[in-house]
DNA sequence: TGAAATTATTTTCCAAGTCAACTAAAATTA
DNA sequence: TAATTTTAGTTGACTTGGAAAATAATTTCA
């Protein structure tokens, strides 16, 4: 099915299954015109109140330059917004918007399913071996 | 240790592996001053001659478009050059140069230590449980 | 205290990625 | 076989990502 020479790299195993996991994800999000990493924000505001930047950037897994543009388009679409903490000004608080929590939900429908597709590849056991491989690779 | 969010989606956990696996490798392929996906793609074209455009770009998991630009550079760097394919003339070989041959073995070098470090992590059960399970969930 | 070091976030500048349109060759079919 | 469709690869316009520098607030400690 595909070139010998990168199989028995974990690390190509993993970019695979990660390649077809994200690009069926994001043609679903596609409809909703935003990034994947920007429900993940949406969603990270939602349980937990008063999160910074640099607590959201390794949460949703991008780097601090790319999170702070792709907040600045949040802000414009009016998703979320910027707000200085109070203890400590450098830091800031994002807070999510009623029209941002609404669009959430909309999305999580679809992030949902499409999870739903991915595990109905797998038994119940292997669900939570592969999770578990898999936290244990991370870090 | 992280936000709860987001825990409980398997896109999230493959996303947080292949996220650190992949910044470390990368770090490693700094200094040769090469893409992972550069040398993905001198391996293929190592172990599999007269490669077409198309299929390496499945192979090495990028865009076509993405691929030329790619290849552009290489081939600037030395590294590669097309070949006009003889059955087809709109299709590319790719052929590997001898500068391209000797840079891939040299960062094969690293990309090998960073999985024995990646494998380490895991006993040799769970390595191939995780290829297995990575393997279900690609496609 | 106040100069120096550290931390949080943003900005800048440039490299790389994407989508859609384009070129050219091959395959189809009427 | 000539017109049409399909396929392979590239290009162009635009967006996004990243490393390093810049800004600004906080901490440290002499």
């Amino acid at each position: 099915m595909q070139n010998k020479a990168l199989d028995g790299y974990i690390s190509y195993a993993l970019a695979t299954a990660h390649r077809s996991v994200d690009t069926s994800i994001k043609a679903r999000l596609k409809k909703h015109g935003v990034q994947l990493e920007a429900w993940r924000i949406m969603e990270c505001l939602d349980t937990e109140n008063h999160l910074t930047m640099g607590a959201l950037a390794k949460a949703v897994l991008i780097n601090p330059p790319t999170l702070s543009k792709l907040v600045d388009r949040m802000v414009s679409d009016g998703l979320v917004h910027r707000l200085i903490a109070e203890s400590d000004h450098r830091q800031i608080n994002l807070m999510l918007t009623d029209l941002g929590r609404h669009r959430m939900l909309q999305i999580r429908k679809d992030v949902e399913d499409q999870d739903e597709v991915l595990i109905g590849k797998l038994d119940g056991r292997e669900q939570s071996v592969l999770i578990d491989l898999l936290f244990k690779l991370s870090n």
